[in-house]
DNA sequence: GATGAATGAGTGTTCATTCAT
DNA sequence: GATGAATGAACACTCATTCAT
């Protein structure tokens, strides 16, 4: 039966922007207060749209599918919280790597806290479709580009990493992250759990810088 | 969730246990099978109990559902992990806390190359559903335990955890092995990402050690 | 998203033969009663599966897909036709070609004077996918064959032809009948148009046999 | 059905009607590209209106819906491929019957060669709807036509012919060719095949006639 | 007249689960 | 206990058509 189509379609749909966008979000909104209200389960196209208060059309037109609806929340929600997190690190810029990875790690967990189940569905969903790594991407640059970025500090946090390392070191803090999110551990907002992560971070990164000397 | 049919009669093996045990046995067999073919995707009931050579009425006699296979297979695979975990260590058990822990990553590594895909969509779909704390139980206790149980170790090397340490701590490796297995990292395999991961725990064993010192 | 399955079906479900065929029989059966009352229009797979009284899961159960059904009736229909063609030839074998040919033409019209809506519709909807031809291999055959089985006749009838002669005929032969049926026309039942069906088909054979004696 | 906005008003020519005429002729050519590139199945209005350069919009300006597009695709195929005839056998009249059949059928069968897909798209969907009748109108027009034209003929070759023996006639011989399209016969474009349906013709015309005179 | 964003009824299909045999 | 035919709610997705701009 074919499939006709001849690909025009990178991302679907670029109406005049205006309406577009405004569209598309209210479709990503509905998304996200659909995650939020019943989980994963409840994640049905058809309920997303009646939820955005547009019809099913309107969301394909928008959206080549199901999954690119959860990618373009999972994109936007991550951008938001590397947004915060560049934010709160520039006003930490002057401080010793301590404070700043603690400052970064607050953060990674606070933007876990507004819409929790939202975020906890968004992870669910687009982890578990081996689309991780690609999200997981731009928290590695950003980790990466940190240490350059501060030159005025003697001895740059990061910049010594390798891939491999960077792989550890985002991927253990998210895991730990990620864990206490979808566990819904009731330390997660507790002080003490920020500090425990911090220390993670921290003894990694000595563990490696002393090594490199070493090595020297 | 749950409810499955595990263990109706402890402390019994009547012939009729045995054919029992032996039919879920099947079951779980073939889930891990349909798993490792097909991915998640695969995994219905139908074509579990087709593969597992039984009908699916029977499947259904020995499972609530089909998440109570899921379950059942990711407990037991756990429990394969775990064994072999234990086994090593114990074969380590005199060796330095170095060793130890570079042995247990090792394994914790190596009960994922076995049945990749199949322990993937477990880990997919146990953890994607909140039961990911209830399984990540049994590795903590065992961390904790093993603290204990080598006792002519002077110095014991989780025993001064904390609950939340301990979560950081288990979480966080685990993180860092499941985004390996998740996102099929090449290096996986690598004796340098194993290095790393033993970097990590060691790392933060270390910080921790360090502070309870100092603090005493 | 994978598809899964091994493809262990050739045609789907083949239960214990008993109630199968009784299933699937009243689904061809509600399949020809929806296309006799609403054409190919109104052919949904729901409104088949609840015209034959069973559920659409069912109708799955039996049919790959839509398709398969319209193809499976389309073969019943057509054996239907051919047996009763034979049944009939079979009575004039002792006969001069002449009248067995009208005899032919008499009950191929007459194969679509029952269901005609149905037929008409089983014939839009197969021979404009494509399957036309899969479909007219057995009359090809059975024309064919005819001139072999009936061995006292002196000159048969069709055995001399080509394989690009029997296409002419029997789709010429068709096209007429096929035509009459799809435009409804009311001479269709008459005598008249019987007989110029006959006429072309004879008139064929006369010429391609003129034609081979020359030759020899 | 139908409806379409052909001839909004006859005998007239303003720029207006130009454009007008230029737009409906760019959706038809729409129209038949796609059809040609991927059948039916791609046949959707909004991409036809895509593949014409203008809006969805303004194709439901043209023409009253999906049915219209095709039928005057339909009728503007037909009239092409009977005017084609016409001049070639204009070319040809002065020949005798036999070499005007065979350039009919040659021209009949090239028709078929151009935009193979798109004509047979185009059978496909407006034979199976009933409207096959209508269309083959004008066939049955020429060849009777054909007859009384070509006067200096001593014995004209279609005049005698009765109303069901033209749609014997020409049915028989688009019956075949039809479905040589449909089937994607490789021999569709053989000489030998063109002979064959010459020589169905031929015999069929030269058994009519015989009758005629043997009756009269 | 042209546009194209929006609509939503409707379709094919899947699959967890039940229950009569 | 075992079987597997039957079920049907639910879902993702399409596309002809409308109408405000």
């Amino acid at each position: 039966m074919a499939k006709g189509r001849q690909m025009p379609d990178p991302k679907r749909r670029t109406p005049r922007q205006a309406r577009a966008n405004q569209t598309a979000a209210a479709i990503l909104e509905g998304a996200a207060q659909i995650l939020e209200t019943g989980g994963l389960a409840a994640f049905t196209t058809n309920a997303v749209a009646e939820r955005a208060g547009v019809s099913i059309g309107t969301l394909y037109q928008y959206f080549a599918d199901k999954d690119a609806v959860l990618l373009a929340l999972a994109k936007q929600e991550m951008a938001a919280a590397l947004g915060e997190i560049g934010r709160t690190l520039q006003a930490e810029a002057h401080r010793e790597p301590g404070s700043r990875v603690h400052a970064m790690v607050r953060v990674m967990v606070n933007a876990f806290r507004g819409r929790l189940r939202a975020r906890k569905a968004v992870m669910e969903a687009i982890l578990a479709q081996g689309a991780g790594g690609e999200l997981m991407i731009p928290v590695m640059a950003f980790i990466a580009a940190e240490g350059a970025r501060v030159g005025h500090v003697p001895q740059p946090m990061f910049a010594t990493l390798s891939p491999v390392q960077l792989f550890v070191l985002s991927r253990g803090m998210m895991g730990v992250i990620r864990a206490a999110v979808m566990e819904e551990q009731p330390f997660f907002t507790s002080k003490t759990f920020e500090d425990e992560v911090v220390r993670l971070v921290m003894a990694y990164l000595a563990a490696v810088t002393a090594d490199a000397n070493t090595e020297r």
